[in-house]
RNA sequence: GGCGCGUUAUCCAAGAGGCUAGGAGCCGGUCUGCAAAACCGUUAACGUCGGUUCGAAUCCGACACGCGCCUCCA
């Protein structure tokens, strides 16, 4: 099986064949930094890092540019609202931005270029609009003039006229067609500008990128992705402005993920119905929230919701659990490389071994199939029951069982680099839960620690009415008694 | 109005003509003084109505419901 992706475009899944054998160049719509990033904004994170990280795992040397858009319209507004100037606000939110992705695991790109760094390019790409007649000068701005391009609105298979039907579009005065969109937009006073050949003035949106891939990636490349709702304009946009002015096609694949939505609505600003990154991560755990948004396919929309996330917790911690049990085997128990004597597996242990040989396989063939990570991480799940199973019932674990549990935790290695999952020591972040919830619980732990005490010393005199007595009392807290055979612990609810 | 997408069991979610997806939950079991936790096992589904086919969640058509884009958006 060889990698397929759904082109956009072409509304189907196609074989992927790079440009460059060997080589991918990819591009993806970063943020236009004026504010904290929403859950939208960890969803085309998370997923095109894990096209990245598959596309590496799958042998590419990959070139994967993600940029900041730093001068805009809201960032100027922001910039006003808060009476400093649009650097300040841009700085701000790229560090927040940075840090947001750190916290999700993000590879960091190839390059993370900003758009005021590339002015020149940008300038020098509407000048070439404007020598073929693409662009046009008007009062200190540039328009892209979208009748002369015979493509426009091929990625979202429109056309103007039905555009034009539903049209609340605003007829500027500026501008010779209602579609037609700014290159360059001439400052007003107190506004950033840079020089142009048009007078003082600073880019327009979507010809920012169309610059910066130019710059690192050429005038034609493989993979563009962002957003569905960057399909229009934004990408229309893009192909209208590279195409004509390098006159060949802009982008092979076209990917885009699928939305956020809070009660099966989109989630956006203008809803008001969203939730920064940062709010989430003090409920949740940041692998959970990844974990949550690998659980569906990237093109599919994921309903984001508290009930949603919980679910998405109890798995990542099953996988966990397992992982530390398996590294409690391993422990001390280092696998000889030696090939045990004459030794066979038991029916449980052989179950295992199909599933450690399927396990690459299954996990590739999910990937290849459109980046499909849900199914992937059915694959680990199936594997995750399977050395349970094993453990569970295994005694004595012989060189050849203990080498399959090996196995099974390099497997999931493996498949953690890809999916950015499982980075963790096991019992660690399985700590990290627990102490995560009990940060949520209106009694202290020296509290809870005395009652285990004297629960234990009630139970010891066989006084079971008080020690159940003490049990629900802190079930009442939200506290859960484990009792073992090395004692008490507890847990948050 | 134009264009497009979706509807899978209690919930989340893959799959896309015949082959156990998976997770959470429920229930049963192991363990336990009893529980809990953990682990094991198990259950159930393809929106409605037609059509194509030996065979349809899967293909085709109609309908219903939900959603998205057409304005800034990841």
């Amino acid at each position: 099986m060889a990698l397929r992706m759904y082109n956009t475009q072409t509304g189907e899944k196609e074989l992927f064949v790079p440009l460059t054998p060997g080589k991918v160049g990819m591009y993806v719509c970063g943020v236009t930094v004026y504010d904290y990033c929403h859950i939208g904004h960890a969803r085309a994170g998370v997923v095109f890092d894990i096209v990245f990280r598959y596309l590496k795992y799958a042998g590419y040397d990959v070139t994967y540019v993600r940029n900041y858009t730093d001068i805009d319209d809201k960032i100027i507004n922001r910039a006003n609202q808060e009476g400093t100037d649009y650097r300040t606000i841009a700085d701000r939110y790229i560090q927040a931005f940075d840090e947001d992705m750190a916290l999700l695991g993000l590879a960091k790109p190839t390059v993370e270029p900003k758009a005021t760094d590339h002015i020149c390019g940008i300038i020098t790409i509407i000048e070439a609009l404007i020598a073929k007649g693409h662009a046009y000068v008007s009062e200190g701005d540039v328009y892209y003039a979208v009748e002369t391009f015979p493509g426009y609105l091929k990625l979202s298979g429109r056309n103007l006229e039905d555009m034009q039907a539903g049209a609340r579009v605003e007829v500027g005065d500026k501008k010779r067609h209602p579609m037609d969109f700014a290159l360059w937009k001439g400052s007003k006073p107190g506004e950033p500008w840079w020089q142009s050949p048009w007078g003082n003035g600073r880019p327009g949106w979507h010809i920012e990128c169309s610059a910066m891939s130019m710059e690192f990636l050429g005038s034609t490349f493989d993979i563009h992705g962002g957003g569905k709702d960057l399909v229009f304009p934004h990408h229309e946009n893009e192909i209208a402005q590279s195409e004509a002015a390098n006159g060949c096609q802009f982008v092979r694949y076209w990917l885009h993920n699928g939305f956020v939505n809070i009660n099966a609505e989109k989630m956006s600003k203008s809803l008001g119905n969203f939730f920064t990154i940062r709010e989430v991560l003090k409920k949740y755990d940041p692998e959970t929230l990844r974990f949550f948004i690998l659980s569906a396919h990237y093109r599919s929309p994921i309903d984001f919701s508290d009930q949603n996330l919980d679910e998405a917790q109890s798995g990542l911690e099953r996988i966990y659990s397992c992982l530390a049990a398996v590294d409690d085997v391993l422990q001390g128990h280092a696998p000889s490389d030696e090939v045990a004597v004459i030794e066979t597996l038991s029916q449980v242990g052989q179950e295992l071994q199909e599933k450690v040989d399927q396990f690459l396989p299954r996990f590739v063939e999910a990937m290849d199939d459109d980046f499909n990570a849900a199914l992937a991480l059915g694959v680990l799940f199936e594997t995750v029951r399977a050395t349970n199973r094993f453990l569970a019932e295994t005694k004595g674990l012989t060189p050849l069982s203990l080498q399959l549990v090996a196995t099974v935790r390099h497997l999931f290695v493996e498949a953690g680099s890809v999916l950015g999952l499982f980075g963790s020591e096991p019992s660690v972040w399985l700590e990290r839960i627990k102490s995560a919830k009990s940060g949520q619980i209106d009694i202290t732990h020296e509290e809870i620690e005395r009652l285990i005490v004297e629960r234990a010393e009630a139970r010891a005199t066989r006084d079971f009415k008080r020690g159940d007595e003490i049990r629900d009392l802190l079930l009442a807290k939200g506290i859960v008694l484990l009792d073992s055979a090395q004692g008490t612990t507890w847990n948050v609810k």
